[in-house]
DNA sequence: ATTGGCATAAAGTCTAGACAAAACAGGACA
DNA sequence: TGTCCTGTTTTGTCTAGACTTTATGCCAAT
């Protein structure tokens, strides 16, 4: 007989796994519960509670007390890739980061910025237009806004040396992201920025963020032709 | 006095996290051991230890075993959006879902899906070109190979009603997804099947599963131009 | 039938204590 | 000097038990 060892909460989770994909648990269906299979392990009903928290966590199950665990008819899986610093994912590709701030001004606020952030009437901004380099070529050109009401003090940085995304990071600090990606043809001039011709397909991201329901930034980021983002889960 | 009530994981996570924003634990140091925060905070040492292990999960924190638990520099953010199935996500903005197979056949494995999946010399594919409509618009294309080594009842089904990710969701379980997103200028063909002009420029996701490293199947989908992907963390 | 309330079942959380595992530091020894 | 061993510190995990919260289903009163 051999022995059980012991049960760790990875186990556990492993072998749930293993019964919704061979359908010993079906989908829709309920599941044991926590002190059912507490028991059937031999451990405590903690060790179970954490392996059915985080399958639940990732997508697997949907819990309700009283109702149970079940098994969820179509997992949701969720990717979940970090987004890293613009620097550090050139330095990575083993390229060499350069930054060029292009331009940088304090506008009047555009009504399409104000509605997309929800500023005040009197809200001011600084308008950032800057170019992310690997090696010689383009990769980033990055087109930003910041809430000065929200961020005075970037109003007396002048962002030549490091980019507004590394400032802002070691600077502000946020609550919410919200990710947008699209692809777009080129516009003339960022088809010039970027060195590719004018309707190359662009990826892009558009990026807000907020401190607490108050906007601090609005980016949106466009990368060269042929740039992939991959994720792995 | 107000009396402290309970001190709940989340509250510490909270806390915590305030203490970090504020810099009363700079980026770079070591926060204090969990014992020293549970008295801290009048509780046990696995409440502290939970708070920490999410705040680590959430990419603020480092731990590390006798070392000690480390504020990083730049936190990682990391994106965590879900991946709906494409009937889930047509239904749920209001629209009609519609499907059609365009294409079904089991060509000679072309070399470069062989590379890509590693796939043996002698390893069959079915190869299924659809449609996935919006109302009565075009809203994607899917460019579908899938392994019969690995899914051998793939060969029985006509995938005219069902589209094979509906379909191989609910019949193959996977273990690994790599999801590459980019974005392409439309070739001709592929213009005409989502009736756009030739060279529009489209959101394109490459999708390929495994199931405990078998490659099961690898996707192209290409988006109507406009197509937007939104995630909130 | 419909509503309201109540008992109960299930997950969610907390505690106090124990042992395990990793990683580092310092000493013994070749 | 370098290598190995051993102790210590800190996080990681587990246990057994208790209490809390929330949903649900049932029963009674409208």
């Amino acid at each position: 007989m051999i022995e059980a060892k012991k049960i760790s909460y990875q186990d556990i989770k492993a072998l749930a796994l293993k019964r919704i994909r061979n359908k010993t648990w079906p989908p829709g269906s309920i599941m044991p519960g926590e002190v059912e299979l507490a028991g059937e392990f031999g451990c405590a009903r903690a060790t179970v509670n954490r392996a059915m928290r985080e399958l639940a966590d990732e997508g697997f199950i949907d819990r309700k007390r009283k109702a149970g665990t079940r098994i969820k008819a179509s997992p949701t899986r969720h990717a979940k890739f970090t987004i890293p610093l613009i620097r550090d994912e050139i330095e990575s590709s083993g390229a060499t980061y350069r930054y060029a701030l292009i331009r940088r001004d304090t506008p009047k606020t555009p009504d399409w910025l104000r509605a997309r952030l929800a500023l005040s009437l009197q809200a001011d901004v600084l308008h950032l237009k800057c170019l992310h380099y690997a090696g010689s070529k383009p990769f980033q050109f990055e087109d930003r806004w910041i809430n000065l009401d929200a961020v005075p003090k970037a109003a007396q940085q002048n962002f030549e040396m490091t980019g507004p995304n590394e400032w802002l990071v070691q600077e502000v600090p946020f609550t919410d992201v919200e990710l947008t990606f699209s692809s777009m043809n080129a516009d003339l001039q960022t088809a010039e920025l970027l060195g590719v011709s004018e309707g190359a397909a662009l990826f892009t991201i558009e990026r807000i963020t907020w401190l607490e329901k108050r906007p601090i930034t609005f980016a949106k980021l466009y990368y060269f032709s042929g740039y992939q983002m991959t994720s792995r889960l």
